[in-house]
DNA sequence: TAATAATTTTAGATTAGCCTAAATAAAATA
DNA sequence: TATTTTATTTAGGCTAATCTAAAATTATTA
């Protein structure tokens, strides 16, 4: 098994890349590991080794499949985590990310397994994210950011971008949860807010980068 | 807070003391933590420092206050997780250890808090050990090993002071498990076996070593 | 109680993961 | 394209936890 630092680098390199394969920097990951890029240099040559990673120097890193294999496993078990610390032991949406990320490195597949029928196979975690199946399979919704909506148009707040309690808490505030059904009623043209229906009842506004990190399904 | 590795050398001298307050060896732990005695010192020296322990050089340890505290609080957490993947996810009672070995170290109240609320607030935990509470107060019932019952006598299976696997499938197998009423019909004097009648319908013999590990409240 | 055995501690190394500072390579810009 | 800036890597060190081998202490026993 990795340790619990390479499990966290795996991670952390998914995450920058998702979506596109494109190669993450060094830079990046000592942004997001809270670590200094000679740290993750030294990192990055021994997850090469382990064949965890294709690296070649001062060109940044992608997955390897082993290494997009371990990734997916650890997010799956973060967001089943998470969905537990919610349904079960009624953490709230905001609260649960620091221990999920504790959680996510217990190790034993059949634990996690029975945790996923515990559950009920849940698809996505309490912040719209999907779960990866047991198979390691990951069933990405469409989804567009409310920052890309035009006037007029209707959807279903289905995921958010953020996941800082900060920033949650204030969605909860606003009365913006997930599926929260949400009409764009219009566009300020001066800084890029938006005013918004909610559910066909109060009137938001919001700030163009709060209008970025939350996921419409249209 | 205290690493990992702190808390399992604190668990040691625990398990170790338990019951009397004497002082606990070098070697003792080295063997519990499968570590080596040069190591263990190491240890001591650190956890001395910090007031987790009491230390004089040669005399052995035994945990101060705090140490206590942090000792009974890991294995609050140990056996609500053991309670938990037995009761919510259908774990075999020889399955769970460890697992909980690294559920333990988990490190949030609240979360511990809400799983203890979440289990219904269990005594014990799937082998009969009490569950400390969440001010760390643990109900000790008076139990006696089999080994020390005298022919006649009667009782109810309650507990068990080795929780490895085998021995667990060995009591699985044998058809005792918590809650077995049993009686003891004959002491062997040649070998210190025992048999006995389990719900008054099955007649097992145990060999002394057995009987010893295996608890019961009369 | 003196000699031997067992236990514990110290000394000196090792590994994983991290750091700072200096060196090197790549990218941006004049 | 030459220079400057930025990004990355290397070099050399640190700490926590471990180890082996040697030294010191305590316990056992002849």
């Amino acid at each position: 098994m990795h340790s619990f630092t390479e499990e966290n680098y795996l991670k952390a390199i998914y995450h920058l890349s998702e979506g596109n394969l494109m190669a993450v920097s060094t830079n990046q990951i000592a942004e997001m590991t809270n670590t200094k890029a000679a740290s993750v240099t030294d990192m990055l040559k021994k997850l090469s080794e382990k064949k965890l990673i294709n690296y070649i120097k001062y060109q940044g890193v992608t997955l390897s499949s082993s290494g997009l294999n371990a990734a997916v496993n650890i997010i799956r078990k973060h967001r089943l985590w998470e969905f537990f610390l919610v349904e079960k032991l009624g953490f709230k949406w905001d609260e649960v990310h620091d221990i999920a990320e504790e959680l996510e490195h217990i190790n034993s597949a059949t634990l996690i397994n029975r945790l996923d029928d515990f559950l009920g196979n849940p698809a996505v975690d309490p912040h719209g994210d999907p779960i990866p199946d047991r198979s390691g399979l990951i069933k990405h919704k469409k989804l567009v950011k409310v920052s890309e909506m035009k006037a007029g148009e209707q959807g279903t707040v289905s995921g958010v971008s953020e996941h800082s309690s900060v920033f949650l808490k204030l969605l909860e505030k606003l009365g913006l949860t997930l599926g929260s059904k949400i009409m764009i009623t219009e566009l300020i043209e001066f800084d890029g807010s938006i005013i918004l229906t909610i559910n066909q009842k109060t009137d938001r506004t919001i700030s163009r980068e709060v209008a970025k990190n939350i996921l419409v399904m249209l």
